[in-house]
DNA sequence: AAGTTCCCCTGTTAGC
DNA sequence: TGCTAACAGGGGAACT
């Protein structure tokens, strides 16, 4: 499921691959993926001029509109020469004015795209409305995320996910940031310290521009027209090692669930609060 | 107001 | 072996 990283990693490549493209046509094969009215009429002609994300957001800005998409799990952008012959799980393709065709694949078709007049900050944009800042953003710092939480009931991990604090953490990330924390993701946040905040929002910016350069080297091995799925190998400590020996302590890594989620925990290494 | 639950989907896995 | 049921998960709507 793309988190922050893939989705910059995404961008990234789409950026490379098919800035300056025009849309000359849009095919549509399921259109509950389309968020907003007169989608492929708007989009006609217009032009990827620019490439951004916020959190899992990515942000296409055309000459009028921002196009705004959410891969939510599985959604994935492959860029084509040719139109393509297996159209399983195929549900929107825009054909390029240079004969490419960009195509957007989703087996379980949770992923939406939207377009919207087009605005100077993104932060502005009425797909992201309930979003709050990136975590990359200096705008998300120690204070900031504690003055979020530490009135809060919730868990910590529930407020790690919670793209309206912060935007970009998904389940594989939020574990990993608690692992390196130090804090079990079942703490509650109101127990939780500034001293705490800010090893939190160190982590997650360490993880997540971690995750980015390791996407970018994996990125450089792609072969052109093979997609954009912004797959990439990262090294996790605790998510997905179910049983396995914590690389710290040795103690054996639990599976829980939090907020209707798989989590891992070493509860010999993370404090819970 | 804050927090929880349900729902959307379908490939994979567990259970019989 | 072959079937069905349970499960996974991001985010928004609906609900408490």
């Amino acid at each position: 499921m793309p988190e922050a990283p893939e989705v910059q990693t995404v961008i990234s490549t789409l950026a490379s691959q098919i800035k300056d493209s025009t849309i000359v046509d849009v095919t549509v094969y399921y259109d509950k993926i389309l968020e907003t009215e007169d989608f492929v009429n708007k989009i006609k002609g217009q032009s990827f001029l620019s490439f951004s994300r916020i959190g899992k957001y990515l942000i296409f800005t055309t000459e009028k509109y921002d196009f705004v998409v959410h891969l939510r799990m599985e959604g994935k952008f492959y860029i084509m020469d040719t139109f393509p012959k297996d159209l399983k799980h195929i549900h929107v393709i825009f054909h390029l004015d240079d004969g490419r065709y960009l195509c957007y694949h989703d087996t379980r078709k949770f992923g939406r795209m939207a377009l919207y007049d087009k605005v100077d900050n993104k932060y502005d944009c009425p797909a992201l409305k309930n979003v709050g800042w990136d975590v990359l953003d200096d705008r998300f710092n120690a204070m900031y995320f504690y003055n979020k939480i530490h009135k809060s009931n919730r868990n910590l991990k529930t407020a790690l996910l919670d793209q309206s604090i912060q935007a970009g953490i998904g389940n594989i990330y939020a574990d990993e940031i608690c692992f390196m924390s130090r804090l079990d993701p079942r703490s509650r946040c109101s127990r939780l310290s500034k001293k705490d905040c800010e090893k939190i929002v160190e982590m997650t910016k360490y993880i997540i521009k971690g995750a980015i350069k390791a996407g970018g080297t994996t990125i450089r091995s792609y072969t052109s027209s093979l997609g954009v799925t912004g797959l990439f190998q990262l090294q996790l400590h605790v998510h997905t090692k179910k049983d396995e020996p914590c690389e710290i302590c040795h103690n054996k890594i639990i599976k829980t669930v939090i907020a209707s989620r798989g989590t891992y925990i070493c509860t010999h290494c993370q404090k819970r609060k």
